[in-house]
DNA sequence: AAAGCATTGTACCAATCGGTATAGATCAAA
DNA sequence: TTTGATCTATACCGATTGGTACAATGCTTT
Protein backbone atom coordinates (compact mmCIF):
# COMPACT_ATOMS: atom_id res chain seq x y z
CA UNK A 1 0.00 0.00 0.00
CA UNK A 2 0.84 3.69 -0.82
CA UNK A 3 3.55 4.86 1.28
CA UNK A 4 2.57 8.70 1.79
CA UNK A 5 3.66 11.17 4.45
CA UNK A 6 4.57 8.58 7.56
CA UNK A 7 6.77 10.31 9.59
CA UNK A 8 5.76 10.37 13.34
CA UNK A 9 6.99 13.43 13.51
CA UNK A 10 4.80 15.33 10.45
CA UNK A 11 1.75 14.69 12.18
CA UNK A 12 2.01 16.26 15.42
CA UNK A 13 1.29 19.67 14.55
CA UNK A 14 -1.58 18.60 12.65
CA UNK A 15 -2.86 16.57 15.63
CA UNK A 16 -1.98 19.79 17.56
CA UNK A 17 -4.22 21.84 15.59
CA UNK A 18 -7.02 19.51 16.07
CA UNK A 19 -6.63 19.33 20.16
CA UNK A 20 -6.66 22.60 20.45
CA UNK A 21 -10.06 23.24 17.85
CA UNK A 22 -11.89 20.50 19.61
CA UNK A 23 -10.25 19.63 23.21
CA UNK A 24 -8.92 15.74 24.03
CA UNK A 25 -12.51 14.24 24.11
CA UNK A 26 -14.14 16.42 21.19
CA UNK A 27 -11.41 14.59 18.93
CA UNK A 28 -12.39 11.54 17.49
CA UNK A 29 -10.39 9.10 15.39
CA UNK A 30 -13.03 9.89 12.66
CA UNK A 31 -11.35 13.75 13.22
CA UNK A 32 -7.94 12.46 13.17
CA UNK A 33 -7.75 10.08 10.20
CA UNK A 34 -9.83 13.07 8.04
CA UNK A 35 -7.11 15.89 8.90
CA UNK A 36 -4.17 13.43 8.89
CA UNK A 37 -5.15 11.46 5.77
CA UNK A 38 -3.82 8.52 7.61
CA UNK A 39 -5.74 5.23 8.51
CA UNK A 40 -6.31 3.80 12.21
CA UNK A 41 -3.84 1.35 10.82
CA UNK A 42 -1.03 4.34 10.42
CA UNK A 43 -2.02 6.17 13.43
CA UNK A 44 -2.37 2.71 15.77
CA UNK A 45 1.28 2.20 14.29
CA UNK A 46 3.15 5.33 15.22
CA UNK A 47 0.66 5.71 18.72
CA UNK A 48 0.11 2.31 20.06
CA UNK A 49 -1.17 3.88 23.26
CA UNK A 50 -4.01 5.59 20.86
CA UNK A 51 -5.54 9.30 21.41
CA UNK A 52 -3.74 9.46 24.97
CA UNK A 53 -0.11 8.48 23.79
CA UNK A 54 -1.49 11.15 20.28
CA UNK A 55 -1.82 13.93 22.88
CA UNK A 56 0.91 13.10 25.05
CA UNK A 57 3.48 13.10 22.36
CA UNK A 58 2.51 16.26 21.13
CA UNK A 59 2.46 17.79 24.53
CA UNK A 60 5.95 16.66 24.60
CA UNK A 61 6.90 18.23 21.86
CA UNK A 62 5.44 21.85 22.10
CA UNK A 63 6.93 21.47 25.33
CA UNK A 64 10.38 20.56 24.05
CA UNK A 65 9.96 23.57 21.25
CA UNK A 66 9.68 26.27 24.12
CA UNK A 67 12.67 24.41 26.12
CA UNK A 68 14.97 24.77 23.09
CA UNK A 69 13.37 28.26 21.60
CA UNK A 70 12.55 30.44 24.36
CA UNK A 71 13.67 28.73 28.09
CA UNK A 72 17.25 27.87 27.29
CA UNK A 73 17.93 31.11 25.98
CA UNK A 74 16.21 32.90 29.03
CA UNK A 75 18.00 30.72 31.18
CA UNK A 76 21.19 31.01 29.03
CA UNK A 77 21.48 33.90 26.75
CA UNK A 78 22.28 37.32 27.35
CA UNK A 79 19.00 39.08 29.53
CA UNK A 80 17.52 41.57 26.90
CA UNK A 81 17.85 39.86 23.95
CA UNK A 82 16.97 36.71 24.95
CA UNK A 83 13.58 38.77 26.79
CA UNK A 84 12.98 40.27 23.19
CA UNK A 85 13.47 36.93 21.72
CA UNK A 86 10.82 35.27 24.48
CA UNK A 87 8.40 38.03 23.03
CA UNK A 88 8.79 37.76 19.69
CA UNK A 89 8.57 34.20 19.61
CA UNK A 90 5.19 33.93 21.70
CA UNK A 91 3.79 36.20 18.89
CA UNK A 92 4.90 34.20 16.20
CA UNK A 93 3.92 30.96 17.87
CA UNK A 94 0.64 31.81 18.72
CA UNK A 95 -0.37 33.66 15.60
CA UNK A 96 -0.70 36.94 17.08
CA UNK A 97 -3.49 35.74 19.42
CA UNK A 98 -5.11 33.53 16.81
CA UNK A 99 -4.30 30.11 17.87
CA UNK A 100 -4.70 29.11 21.40
CA UNK A 101 -2.57 27.15 24.01
CA UNK A 102 -2.91 23.84 24.13
CA UNK A 103 -1.70 23.55 27.60
CA UNK A 104 -3.17 26.46 28.85
CA UNK A 105 -6.74 24.38 27.37
CA UNK A 106 -5.93 21.35 28.74
CA UNK A 107 -5.53 22.79 32.13
CA UNK A 108 -8.89 24.18 32.58
CA UNK A 109 -10.55 21.05 32.75
CA UNK A 110 -10.36 17.44 33.83
CA UNK A 111 -7.69 16.53 30.91
CA UNK A 112 -5.58 18.30 32.84
CA UNK A 113 -5.87 15.42 35.18
CA UNK A 114 -4.12 12.99 32.54
CA UNK A 115 -1.04 14.99 31.93
CA UNK A 116 -1.10 17.29 35.31
CA UNK A 117 2.60 16.54 34.85
CA UNK A 118 3.85 17.73 31.88
CA UNK A 119 1.28 21.06 32.11
CA UNK A 120 2.87 21.87 35.68
CA UNK A 121 6.38 21.75 34.07
CA UNK A 122 5.60 23.71 30.94
CA UNK A 123 4.99 26.59 33.40
CA UNK A 124 6.57 26.12 36.29
CA UNK A 125 10.09 25.99 34.07
CA UNK A 126 9.16 28.92 31.49
CA UNK A 127 8.43 31.33 35.45
CA UNK A 128 11.54 30.08 36.59
CA UNK A 129 13.18 30.66 33.27
CA UNK A 130 11.68 34.52 32.55
CA UNK A 131 12.43 35.21 36.41
CA UNK A 132 16.06 33.99 35.48
CA UNK A 133 16.52 36.60 32.86
CA UNK A 134 14.65 39.35 34.52
CA UNK A 135 16.70 39.15 37.42
CA UNK A 136 20.00 39.58 35.93
CA UNK A 137 18.10 42.88 33.52
CA UNK A 138 17.17 44.60 36.75
CA UNK A 139 14.11 43.18 38.20
CA UNK A 140 16.49 41.46 41.11
CA UNK A 141 13.60 42.08 43.83
CA UNK A 142 10.54 40.91 42.24
CA UNK A 143 11.53 38.61 39.64
CA UNK A 144 8.91 35.38 40.15
CA UNK A 145 6.15 37.76 40.60
CA UNK A 146 6.67 40.24 37.63
CA UNK A 147 7.15 36.43 35.58
CA UNK A 148 3.99 35.11 37.01
CA UNK A 149 1.85 38.39 35.47
CA UNK A 150 4.11 37.75 32.19
CA UNK A 151 2.30 34.40 32.05
CA UNK A 152 -1.21 35.82 33.35
CA UNK A 153 -0.84 38.09 30.95
CA UNK A 154 -0.30 36.12 27.51
CA UNK A 155 -2.76 33.15 29.19
CA UNK A 156 -5.39 35.81 29.43
CA UNK A 157 -4.85 37.68 26.32
CA UNK A 158 -5.34 34.04 24.10
CA UNK A 159 -8.48 33.67 26.06
CA UNK A 160 -9.84 36.94 25.40
CA UNK A 161 -8.50 37.39 21.66
CA UNK A 162 -10.36 34.26 21.47
CA UNK A 163 -13.54 35.47 22.58
CA UNK A 164 -13.75 39.08 20.95
CA UNK A 165 -12.03 37.77 17.45
CA UNK A 166 -9.52 40.42 18.13
CA UNK A 167 -6.01 40.55 17.48
CA UNK A 168 -5.48 43.36 19.05
CA UNK A 169 -6.25 42.24 22.50
CA UNK A 170 -2.93 40.18 21.91
CA UNK A 171 -0.93 42.62 20.39
CA UNK A 172 -1.88 45.22 23.17
CA UNK A 173 -1.24 42.76 25.97
CA UNK A 174 2.07 41.87 24.35
CA UNK A 175 3.12 45.55 24.38
CA UNK A 176 1.93 46.12 28.38
CA UNK A 177 3.75 43.27 29.22
CA UNK A 178 7.25 44.00 27.15
CA UNK A 179 7.22 47.54 28.58
CA UNK A 180 6.48 46.13 32.19
CA UNK A 181 9.53 44.01 31.30
CA UNK A 182 11.73 46.67 30.39
CA UNK A 183 12.17 45.20 26.56
CA UNK A 184 11.98 47.49 23.91
CA UNK A 185 10.13 46.99 20.77
CA UNK A 186 13.19 47.71 18.52
CA UNK A 187 15.49 45.32 19.60
CA UNK A 188 13.36 42.78 18.47
CA UNK B 1 -43.54 8.72 39.45
CA UNK B 2 -41.76 10.86 41.71
CA UNK B 3 -41.52 14.49 40.99
CA UNK B 4 -38.27 15.41 42.81
CA UNK B 5 -36.22 18.57 41.99
CA UNK B 6 -38.19 19.58 38.86
CA UNK B 7 -37.19 23.49 38.50
CA UNK B 8 -35.24 23.85 35.21
CA UNK B 9 -33.39 26.57 36.92
CA UNK B 10 -31.80 24.14 39.93
CA UNK B 11 -30.05 21.64 37.55
CA UNK B 12 -28.27 24.97 35.53
CA UNK B 13 -25.15 25.00 37.96
CA UNK B 14 -24.96 21.53 38.01
CA UNK B 15 -24.54 21.31 34.04
CA UNK B 16 -22.30 24.26 34.06
CA UNK B 17 -19.79 22.38 36.70
CA UNK B 18 -20.23 19.30 34.43
CA UNK B 19 -19.38 21.62 30.55
CA UNK B 20 -16.58 23.66 33.01
CA UNK B 21 -15.09 20.17 33.97
CA UNK B 22 -15.45 18.29 30.21
CA UNK B 23 -16.12 20.80 27.71
CA UNK B 24 -19.27 20.95 25.60
CA UNK B 25 -17.95 17.86 23.37
CA UNK B 26 -16.75 15.82 26.31
CA UNK B 27 -20.05 16.68 28.46
CA UNK B 28 -22.05 13.11 27.88
CA UNK B 29 -25.66 12.55 28.43
CA UNK B 30 -24.99 9.77 30.33
CA UNK B 31 -22.51 12.26 32.63
CA UNK B 32 -25.69 14.66 32.71
CA UNK B 33 -28.36 12.25 33.82
CA UNK B 34 -25.51 10.59 36.37
CA UNK B 35 -24.67 14.44 37.89
CA UNK B 36 -28.03 15.54 37.18
CA UNK B 37 -30.26 12.88 38.75
CA UNK B 38 -32.57 13.07 36.09
CA UNK B 39 -33.59 10.62 33.14
CA UNK B 40 -33.43 11.82 29.91
CA UNK B 41 -37.34 12.42 29.88
CA UNK B 42 -36.96 14.86 31.94
CA UNK B 43 -33.57 16.82 30.68
CA UNK B 44 -35.53 16.94 27.37
CA UNK B 45 -38.64 18.13 28.40
CA UNK B 46 -36.53 21.20 29.90
CA UNK B 47 -34.30 21.76 27.50
CA UNK B 48 -36.01 20.48 24.28
CA UNK B 49 -33.24 21.31 21.98
CA UNK B 50 -30.96 18.90 23.91
CA UNK B 51 -27.26 19.38 24.74
CA UNK B 52 -26.98 22.82 22.86
CA UNK B 53 -29.97 24.34 24.58
CA UNK B 54 -28.79 22.97 27.95
CA UNK B 55 -25.49 24.67 27.30
CA UNK B 56 -27.11 27.82 25.93
CA UNK B 57 -29.28 28.51 29.58
CA UNK B 58 -26.45 27.85 31.23
CA UNK B 59 -24.34 30.16 29.12
CA UNK B 60 -26.99 33.10 29.26
CA UNK B 61 -27.82 32.25 33.23
CA UNK B 62 -23.89 32.72 33.65
CA UNK B 63 -24.32 36.36 31.53
CA UNK B 64 -27.05 37.11 33.36
CA UNK B 65 -25.92 36.92 36.95
CA UNK B 66 -22.80 38.92 36.01
CA UNK B 67 -25.01 41.57 33.86
CA UNK B 68 -27.27 41.69 37.63
CA UNK B 69 -24.25 41.43 39.99
CA UNK B 70 -21.13 42.92 38.85
CA UNK B 71 -21.96 45.09 34.95
CA UNK B 72 -24.75 46.74 36.12
CA UNK B 73 -23.27 48.14 39.62
CA UNK B 74 -20.56 49.01 37.20
CA UNK B 75 -22.38 51.23 34.88
CA UNK B 76 -24.75 53.08 37.47
CA UNK B 77 -23.03 52.57 40.91
CA UNK B 78 -20.78 54.65 42.94
CA UNK B 79 -17.72 54.29 40.91
CA UNK B 80 -15.44 53.06 43.61
CA UNK B 81 -17.37 50.90 45.52
CA UNK B 82 -18.84 48.75 42.91
CA UNK B 83 -15.29 48.15 41.62
CA UNK B 84 -13.96 46.81 44.96
CA UNK B 85 -17.54 45.01 44.56
CA UNK B 86 -16.28 43.37 40.94
CA UNK B 87 -13.08 41.93 42.52
CA UNK B 88 -14.66 40.50 45.67
CA UNK B 89 -17.59 38.99 43.72
CA UNK B 90 -14.85 37.69 41.17
CA UNK B 91 -12.97 36.14 43.63
CA UNK B 92 -16.12 34.42 45.59
CA UNK B 93 -17.31 33.43 42.00
CA UNK B 94 -14.53 32.00 40.56
CA UNK B 95 -13.58 30.18 43.98
CA UNK B 96 -10.42 31.92 44.49
CA UNK B 97 -9.55 30.84 40.37
CA UNK B 98 -10.41 26.67 41.18
CA UNK B 99 -13.52 27.03 39.48
CA UNK B 100 -12.86 27.59 35.51
CA UNK B 101 -14.57 30.50 33.67
CA UNK B 102 -16.87 28.61 30.89
CA UNK B 103 -17.03 31.38 28.81
CA UNK B 104 -13.45 30.89 28.37
CA UNK B 105 -12.88 27.72 28.05
CA UNK B 106 -15.81 27.49 25.54
CA UNK B 107 -14.00 30.87 23.68
CA UNK B 108 -10.44 28.88 22.70
CA UNK B 109 -11.84 25.88 20.72
CA UNK B 110 -14.54 25.43 18.17
CA UNK B 111 -17.48 26.01 20.62
CA UNK B 112 -17.36 29.06 20.37
CA UNK B 113 -18.88 29.36 17.82
CA UNK B 114 -22.32 27.80 18.77
CA UNK B 115 -22.06 30.56 21.12
CA UNK B 116 -20.07 33.28 19.54
CA UNK B 117 -22.45 36.15 20.50
CA UNK B 118 -22.82 35.33 24.42
CA UNK B 119 -19.39 34.90 24.35
CA UNK B 120 -18.16 37.66 22.32
CA UNK B 121 -21.22 40.08 24.49
CA UNK B 122 -20.13 38.67 28.18
CA UNK B 123 -16.91 40.30 27.69
CA UNK B 124 -17.65 43.31 26.08
CA UNK B 125 -19.96 44.46 28.33
CA UNK B 126 -18.00 43.29 30.85
CA UNK B 127 -15.22 45.68 29.60
CA UNK B 128 -17.40 48.67 28.74
CA UNK B 129 -19.09 48.52 32.29
CA UNK B 130 -15.44 48.38 33.50
CA UNK B 131 -14.57 51.46 32.08
CA UNK B 132 -17.05 53.44 32.80
CA UNK B 133 -16.82 52.74 36.27
CA UNK B 134 -12.91 52.99 36.06
CA UNK B 135 -13.58 56.63 33.80
CA UNK B 136 -15.62 58.00 36.70
CA UNK B 137 -12.89 56.68 39.17
CA UNK B 138 -9.66 58.92 37.95
CA UNK B 139 -8.95 56.98 34.65
CA UNK B 140 -10.17 58.98 32.43
CA UNK B 141 -7.97 58.43 29.24
CA UNK B 142 -6.93 55.41 29.68
CA UNK B 143 -10.07 53.27 30.76
CA UNK B 144 -10.91 50.77 27.85
CA UNK B 145 -7.36 49.34 28.00
CA UNK B 146 -7.15 49.58 31.80
CA UNK B 147 -10.22 47.11 31.98
CA UNK B 148 -9.12 45.26 29.09
CA UNK B 149 -6.09 44.57 31.27
CA UNK B 150 -8.10 43.58 34.28
CA UNK B 151 -10.09 41.06 32.03
CA UNK B 152 -7.09 39.44 30.42
CA UNK B 153 -5.58 39.44 33.56
CA UNK B 154 -8.54 37.70 35.43
CA UNK B 155 -8.53 34.66 32.65
CA UNK B 156 -5.04 34.48 32.48
CA UNK B 157 -4.79 34.07 35.88
CA UNK B 158 -7.65 31.24 35.78
CA UNK B 159 -5.83 29.41 33.75
CA UNK B 160 -2.42 29.68 34.80
CA UNK B 161 -4.05 28.53 38.62
CA UNK B 162 -6.04 25.74 37.06
CA UNK B 163 -2.45 24.55 35.33
CA UNK B 164 0.02 25.31 38.50
CA UNK B 165 -3.25 24.15 40.83
CA UNK B 166 -2.24 26.78 42.78
CA UNK B 167 -5.10 29.61 43.85
CA UNK B 168 -2.23 31.96 45.19
CA UNK B 169 -1.62 32.85 41.40
CA UNK B 170 -5.04 33.92 41.21
CA UNK B 171 -4.84 35.87 44.66
CA UNK B 172 -1.98 37.89 43.31
CA UNK B 173 -3.37 38.82 40.40
CA UNK B 174 -6.34 39.90 41.91
CA UNK B 175 -4.27 42.18 44.29
CA UNK B 176 -2.27 43.03 41.09
CA UNK B 177 -5.25 44.39 39.52
CA UNK B 178 -6.91 45.93 42.23
CA UNK B 179 -3.62 48.02 42.82
CA UNK B 180 -4.10 49.25 39.24
CA UNK B 181 -7.07 50.14 39.84
CA UNK B 182 -6.45 51.87 42.84
CA UNK B 183 -8.81 50.04 44.44
CA UNK B 184 -7.78 49.69 48.69
CA UNK B 185 -8.31 45.73 49.71
CA UNK B 186 -9.97 47.41 53.05
CA UNK B 187 -12.85 49.16 50.89
CA UNK B 188 -14.15 45.59 50.36
C1' DA C 1 15.38 -12.51 -5.34
C1' DA C 2 14.20 -13.62 -1.00
C1' DA C 3 13.42 -12.47 3.41
C1' DG C 4 11.72 -9.59 6.91
C1' DC C 5 10.36 -5.51 8.94
C1' DA C 6 7.73 -1.15 8.39
C1' DT C 7 3.73 0.82 6.91
C1' DT C 8 -0.98 0.96 5.31
C1' DG C 9 -6.25 0.24 4.36
C1' DT C 10 -10.21 -2.03 5.75
C1' DA C 11 -13.38 -4.80 8.09
C1' DC C 12 -14.94 -5.41 12.41
C1' DC C 13 -15.94 -5.06 17.56
C1' DA C 14 -18.57 -3.87 21.86
C1' DA C 15 -19.76 0.31 24.01
C1' DT C 16 -21.47 4.65 23.97
C1' DC C 17 -23.14 8.66 21.53
C1' DG C 18 -27.24 12.22 21.19
C1' DG C 19 -31.85 11.88 20.49
C1' DT C 20 -36.90 10.00 20.12
C1' DA C 21 -41.04 7.76 21.53
C1' DT C 22 -44.08 6.64 24.77
C1' DA C 23 -46.32 5.06 28.70
C1' DG C 24 -46.73 5.78 33.57
C1' DA C 25 -46.98 8.86 37.37
C1' DT C 26 -48.02 13.31 39.72
C1' DC C 27 -50.30 17.53 40.44
C1' DA C 28 -53.52 21.73 40.16
C1' DA C 29 -57.71 23.33 38.65
C1' DA C 30 -62.38 22.57 37.51
C1' DT D 1 -63.60 13.20 40.78
C1' DT D 2 -62.45 13.97 36.45
C1' DT D 3 -59.46 16.10 33.30
C1' DG D 4 -55.45 17.86 31.17
C1' DA D 5 -50.99 19.51 31.67
C1' DT D 6 -46.63 18.56 33.63
C1' DC D 7 -43.08 15.63 34.79
C1' DT D 8 -40.43 11.21 34.80
C1' DA D 9 -38.46 6.50 33.55
C1' DT D 10 -37.36 3.33 30.22
C1' DA D 11 -36.76 1.06 25.99
C1' DC D 12 -35.12 1.88 21.80
C1' DC D 13 -32.97 4.07 17.46
C1' DG D 14 -29.17 4.63 13.96
C1' DA D 15 -24.72 6.65 14.14
C1' DT D 16 -20.39 7.09 16.03
C1' DT D 17 -17.03 6.11 19.63
C1' DG D 18 -12.03 4.29 20.62
C1' DG D 19 -9.79 0.31 19.64
C1' DT D 20 -8.28 -4.42 17.47
C1' DA D 21 -7.09 -7.72 13.89
C1' DC D 22 -5.11 -8.71 9.92
C1' DA D 23 -3.96 -9.08 5.30
C1' DA D 24 -1.80 -6.50 1.72
C1' DT D 25 1.76 -3.70 0.33
C1' DG D 26 6.13 -1.11 0.34
C1' DC D 27 11.00 -0.78 1.30
C1' DT D 28 15.59 -2.33 2.86
C1' DT D 29 18.95 -5.62 3.66
C1' DT D 30 21.03 -9.56 2.54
Amino acid sequence: MARLVAERSDVLPLLGELFREHGFEGTSLALITQRTRLGKGSLYHFFPGGKEEMAAAVLADIDGWFEREIYAPLREGEPAASLAAMFANVDRYFRSGRRSCLLGAFALGVTRGRFAVTIDGYFRRWQEALASALRRNGHSGEAMELAEEVLVGIQGALVLAHARQDEGVFQRELGRLRRRCGVSVQSV
